[in-house]
DNA sequence: TTAATACGCAACACAAGTGTTGCACATCTA
DNA sequence: TAGATGTGCAACACTTGTGTTGCGTATTAA
């Protein structure tokens, strides 16, 4: 079951999103890292890397004393698809309702 | 600036996912009557759709007494374009680690 | 006109989310 | 070994989110 759950709750954070952004270009990072250019504590950061790792959107790697995060780019694309699939389902309403009432509708 | 802010805030609730599901197949809606299949108050629903709408999600008509809601396919499109960009740019990230590091990583 | 249906707004209650501080433990560096 | 650095866990405070109920108003049907 390919569904995307929680994914769109990890992402409802602005935080969260901007995690996702440097993750995407950074290839990884530590919560100590992140902390130091957004002005909340290193424990907000963590937490946040950690509701992205439940999430699926991130995996985390000890490395010595740090804790390494990298982006899981398979999950976003996953969500991706779960919006598509909508978006497409929506189409086919569309089109089955316009075999139904040929005339043009109002405006 | 095609930016998909709220919109994952939108998503993070199951209900208004769950809202979003079927008004891709049944092509509008009001709150009373999705209200009736969810044991949630109809006032409930309705700020759902309400958020929704504020999203861009959705669209509202008032039609006589009843207020009409369908889904925006376009929001849904964005927003998985959003998330597939960063997908690419992750891919992007790790191609040029490859260019520096030639040898196989562990494993 | 009268009754029923569908809304919207506001006040409340309660759960969940987000951020902070304090503290203990592990791991590099000197 | 000793100090600095990086984590994780837990307790707390405060803001948001979600759901309810009550009430007034507009539109449809008898």
């Amino acid at each position: 079951m390919p569904e995307s759950p929680s994914v769109f709750a990890a992402l409802s954070d602005p935080t969260r999103r901007l995690l996702v952004e440097w993750l995407a270009s950074e290839e990884s990072g530590t919560a100590t890292g992140f902390s130091a250019r957004l002005a909340i504590s290193r424990q907000a950061v963590a937490r946040h890397l950690q509701e992205l790792e439940r999430a699926g959107l991130v995996r985390s790697e000890r490395a010595g004393r740090e804790t390494r995060f990298s982006l899981n780019a398979e999950s976003l694309t996953e969500a991706a698809r779960w919006l598509d699939a909508r978006a497409e389902k929506w189409d086919r309403t569309l089109g089955r309702l316009k075999h139904h009432a040929e005339s043009a509708p109002g405006r």
